[in-house]
DNA sequence: CGCACTCTTGACCGAGATCAACATTCGTGG
DNA sequence: CCACGAATGTTGATCTCGGTCAAGAGTGCG
């Protein structure tokens, strides 16, 4: 299913455009630079932590996570990126990054040349201010998820995730209902939430149980979505989401 | 000690310039700027959650915090911000943060209208690239904090906070030594580790009994900054302070 | 000089970790 | 198409780190 047609940066243009008020020639302009593609297997690293690759990634389909590693090997997820994500775009800056980015499910990813992009930036300064803005909406998320685990328990913790994971793929245009895809493993959802296996495992059943979600085959619906909303302590103002009028501020 | 002299945007210049090259053409602009100044209290909102106030704080002098509070009411510190740091360099592109910006102790602090540093931002673009590496330094701030409070422990947590911020603080040429201000109550700690203060409270005296630390009167002075480094598992690599010959990578 | 905030200590409790099987699913090659 | 092995998911028993509650000791500010 991932081989073809061949994925391109539709998603990205999308969200840049839906998301952040990118305008037409900025839209053209990125779509025009070189692309290099790669297929990703599940669970192989898209940017490896440290890496000074000279290019950024865009993930074009499939789910990608950020994570950062303990001295002895214990993993924490950063954050999801769906697709027409950029999770590397420090390296644009710094050359390097300080996080890892692993791929959930298999992924098609593009890869631009840092040089290319920052040219382009220069020339397209809408483009740069597009991008500085998804800087800081995933700079917003990581808050949220700070919030998460540092101050909700367990149950509200994996509610919350799951919450913002359903709303980001309803405001980039990836799903219509209160179903998405979730091709997580119960062991990645643990590294996500700061939580054991066999703690999450117990947490997911419960919310199972009462009727909350239903989760198989990589597909999750959430069957009660107020319900939900509530015991996650959700209020999705943090996404900056703005779905009707679309009227970003912007760096003109 | 703070009424006098007034605080300007030194901190933020020299900040600007050190970590994110910024040449003179951009810094001379910035001074230029029709600073608001107010002097806020300990423990005071200088961002208020939500807030919609045309403007973006710089500090000035003192150390604050920004945060995020569950719907119960518990409180999750996100990051300090030191002199010269903005924390609401959201409001910039979202016109809202979904973060509190409070005073941890007594803040000299500067605003600056929303309209002006964007018109700033259009015509130098070099300041605009500056911001946005700031934007981008502070997300991976944030991630070494998810790391911490998701997968370490409470005395590697604590370790690990105070090497990030006695390291910050030589950065940013607030310090020459392994000591500075840190003037923090447990409760505050508390927040910001996401643990107990009873638990926080034990945990310092740990490290103090075992040599690690002294701290008294809002001073903490780093007695073995090895061994501290060690338990903490800390690496400054995410904190792209580059010391010596400063090349930044940029958008030119 | 007294009240409020911060720090400290002790006793107890509980959410979640760890350990150890066992069950199920799935991808792979025969 | 089936068989097998490796991931993944599930369950139970036990342990522990850190939370909660409660009370006292400093400390400092008005």
């Amino acid at each position: 299913m991932l081989t073809d047609p061949p994925a391109d940066l539709s998603a990205l243009l999308t969200r840049l455009e839906r998301l952040h008020g990118l305008p037409r020639e900025g839209r053209a302009a990125l779509a025009g630079l070189p692309l290099h593609e790669a297929d990703i297997a599940a669970g192989d690293d898209i940017v490896r932590e440290g890496g000074r690759t000279g290019r950024c990634a865009v993930i074009l389909e499939g789910m990608a996570c950020g994570y950062r590693l303990t001295g002895d090997g214990r993993r924490q997820i950063l954050c999801f990126h769906l697709a027409g994500d950029m999770p590397d775009l420090q390296g644009l800056h710094f050359g390097t990054t300080d996080a890892g980015v692993a791929a959930v499910s298999r992924c098609r990813v593009g890869f631009l040349a840092h040089d290319a992009l920052r040219s382009l930036c220069e020339r397209e300064p809408r483009l740069a201010s597009a991008l500085w803005r998804e800087t800081l909406l995933q700079g917003a998320i990581l808050r949220a998820w700070l919030l998460n685990v540092g101050r909700r328990e367990a149950v509200g913790r994996l509610a919350h995730l799951i919450c913002e994971t359903v709303a980001r793929h309803a405001a980039a245009g990836l799903t219509t209902d209160r179903s998405c895809d979730f091709p997580l493993t119960q062991s990645v959802l643990a590294d996500a939430l700061g939580l054991s296996v066999v703690h999450v495992n117990r947490v997911i059943q419960k919310l199972r149980r009462e009727g909350f979600i239903a989760w198989r085959g990589g597909r999750l619906t959430v069957t009660d979505w107020e319900g939900l909303q509530l015991i996650a302590d959700f209020d999705p103002a943090y996404l900056h989401a703005h779905r009707g009028p679309h009227r970003p501020e912007r760096l003109p």
